[in-house]
DNA sequence: GATAAAAACAGTAATCATTACTGATTTGAG
DNA sequence: CTCAAATCAGTAATGATTACTGTTTTTATC
């Protein structure tokens, strides 16, 4: 067995376990600090990458260059709200005629696509509801 | 009139609309020295930000961190290969179906979608079928 | 429970893409 | 031609992430 407990893995990955935000690394590291005053953020990075490697977690790459990482391993998408710059999940099955369709206008193989969606979030949506009225 | 002509600017514009390669910057770097020997990185990392919000030419993101940026500013797809890097066209309409099923299934509003693909371009297929026979 | 090698850690330095700054040069309207 | 505005070259700064180093934790084996 290569890969060995350590409590810092645990409290990295409860954290991500029990919240639905998508945290950076940086953010992460601001949560479990409360529970765990000196761990280091060269710790939460290496476990992030470790367990997003083992398929433990997913790393989201929303394009802004802050990764993302969410506990939730089941296919699904997301969307980046344009207004508080939050990232929430959509229940959504994979469309993978998608790939099928790309395939076929395609030279080469393609095999997979990675799709976020951007608007605003139900929240913000909210609030302009409020501000509006 | 704010935006004034530069020689520089001329010769990156030029360069992106040379390839169809989607550079990096330091790509477009390399290749516009040679015409200008004594250009700036800084020139071109601000120029090209300049022409991505005049919409005269297009910024990919594709997650890696990198930027790339393409001089076809038509709606059409991307492909990263995942055995050379590279990112070339995909021509297919835009499936705007896809946003309006995501917008179904979501609390909020959304209103577009970014897709890219990944595969092996037809360039790798190619040389994998030669070592395989 | 003791022990020792492997794994992981904290803290810090380094990397890499990109942006910001500064003083000199170029551009174009009048 | 002139001059303010725009742009430049060169360099320093930023920010996310990774790499390094010497110390501490974990766990298999006794």
């Amino acid at each position: 067995m290569a890969l060995k407990y350590s409590r810092q893995r645990q409290v990295i990955r409860d954290y991500l376990m029990s919240t639905k935000e998508h945290p950076t690394a940086e953010t992460v590291y601001a949560h479990v600090r409360k529970k765990y005053p000196n761990i280091s953020l060269g710790t939460v990075y290496r476990n992030l990458s470790l367990l997003a490697e083992l398929g433990d977690i997913r790393r989201l790459r929303m394009g802004d260059g802050v990764d993302r990482f969410d506990a939730d391993t089941s296919a699904h998408y997301h969307v980046v709200c344009t207004e508080c710059g939050g990232v929430s999940d959509l229940k959504m099955e994979p469309i993978n005629r998608i790939t099928e369709l790309a395939d076929r206008n395609y030279p080469g193989r393609i095999e997979g696509h990675i799709t976020y969606f951007y608007g605003v979030c139900a929240g913000c949506c909210g609030k302009n509801r409020e501000k509006r009225a």
